[in-house]
DNA sequence: TTGATAGGCAAGTGAGCAGTTGCCTATACT
DNA sequence: AGTATAGGCAACTGCTCACTTGCCTATCAA
């Protein structure tokens, strides 16, 4: 099972977190074509083996799962393990500010 | 304004999380309640300066907020940050696994 | 089979961060 | 006043983590 300590850290890093972002704008992407998002898009001169390193922690989170079809390896995004966040820690309604409960 | 940066480096240390959960019981205590809960009910042993530093990481990030009542100070639990989490990446529906879109 | 493409493994390095120790300030109680 | 309580500030340390470099494997095209 994914524990809580994998999914935050995951998402710690701010690569990663943009990784994330290109997921979801399209899911299904191989590293190289991460790679050159991440150095087009968003100006981060990183390697190659520094993405895939970003993507093997982003999979042992859960947020990221791969599939193999010959030479390639698609990475596709699930953000299901973001739910156990907002399960932890109720979030108060949206458009309207929280008050404290004395 | 909060950052995501701060948002999610606060919530990748394991210690937080639980002083999270520990306001989210019970909201507005103090440091060296916050301190004695750790230590009775979670078995940590963390100085109080250790405590002071995960709260002000907490405050940065805008999940807790603090008042001043003489030389006590409390500490309130926001979860409101944490909304941005769910608006930046979609979360499908509960009770059912996704799909793939392919 | 040779070359090119897509990806993986492992060791090394530098920086950031959790935690401690020591000392200081402010509010309350007697 | 004096003392105890609640909290703050700053420097130091050890460890984790992001990132690189170098080399290796696997699939496809010529």
């Amino acid at each position: 099972m994914v524990v809580a300590d994998d999914l935050f850290k995951a998402l710690a890093d701010p690569t990663r977190r943009i990784i994330l972002d290109e997921l979801t704008e399209k899911s299904g992407q191989t590293l190289f074509e991460i790679c050159s998002r991440l150095s087009m898009k968003h100006q981060l001169g990183i390697s190659r083996q520094g993405v895939s390193q970003h993507l093997a922690v982003l999979e042992a989170a859960g947020l990221v799962e791969t599939r193999r079809e010959g030479r390639y390896k698609f990475h596709d995004l699930n953000t299901a393990p973001l739910r156990q966040i907002a399960e932890r820690w109720p979030v108060p309604d949206t458009s309207r500010p929280q008050e404290s409960t004395p």
